[in-house]
DNA sequence: TATGTGTTATACTTTACGTATAACAATTAT
DNA sequence: ATAATTGTTATACGTAAAGTATAACACATA
């Protein structure tokens, strides 16, 4: 799996490798079960502190993507609380959708969307 | 047009205004041509800076919903890119998405959900 | 025993956020 | 003309968050 960070970006970089790892799970690039790089590795591998990843691997684990093992290290263990993410989804979806309808996006168009972005996490493998 | 700030909330107060005057926008609750309170009086409203106000109305004014005139205020004016629209609720909804799909959110629930929010909207008058 | 996990603690710098005054240029009402 | 109100800009300050840097701890494995 492939992470990408934009240093230059006003998105913490916490966030950005919390928002890359989900998007991996989603991607099926890291499964259930498998494991992710150690702190101090993908700190090192990244160009960032160990403290940095750490925030970002809490984090995940607290909103029930990870279970944190000592040795193992962060194993991918998904709880599924779906109306708890139906909520969190509704919240986010009517901030962007209400740019999108200032913008002249049509209801047509954001379905559209979300087809094209479920088809692309099923894409990859 | 109600605005309700949360002071406890992690997300700063202007991105929550900014936030709010967008779904007033799309909510037709405000309509173009029509202004927003000085940044002054919004300040004093609901009791915080005048800065914090006026860094909403910039960020506003920067992202094409408001066009800022002396005297008259601050004054909904839509620039309608669309395009540029569409890319950044690609980027945003990829990141919501992606953790719908983690807790097993389907696709026909996604498109339950932007068909809720959008006839939200247009509820509203 | 040695090594590599996550975890916690402390200290420091830098940046963002929010507040507080103040003043300016432009516009409108008096 | 004068006064008042608009967005705008500048400066300063306090607080919190973000990120880095060392260090040590408890635990599990080789």
């Amino acid at each position: 799996m492939i992470v990408k960070i934009d240093f230059n970006s006003n998105e913490a970089l916490y966030v950005q490798l919390k928002n890359q790892i989900i998007m991996g799970i989603a991607n099926a690039q890291i499964r259930e079960g498998e494991t992710l790089p150690s702190v101090r590795e993908l700190a090192e591998h990244i160009g960032i502190n160990m403290h940095t990843v750490n925030k970002a691997y809490t984090i995940l684990k607290q909103e029930g993507y990870l279970k944190l093992d000592r040795r193992r290290g962060a194993v991918i263990a998904l709880d599924l609380d779906k109306y708890h993410a139906m909520m969190e989804m509704e919240e986010a979806m009517r901030v962007i959708l209400a740019q999108g309808i200032c913008k002249g996006v049509t209801c047509k168009e954001a379905h559209q969307l979300i087809d094209q972005i479920y088809s692309d996490f099923n894409k990859e493998e």
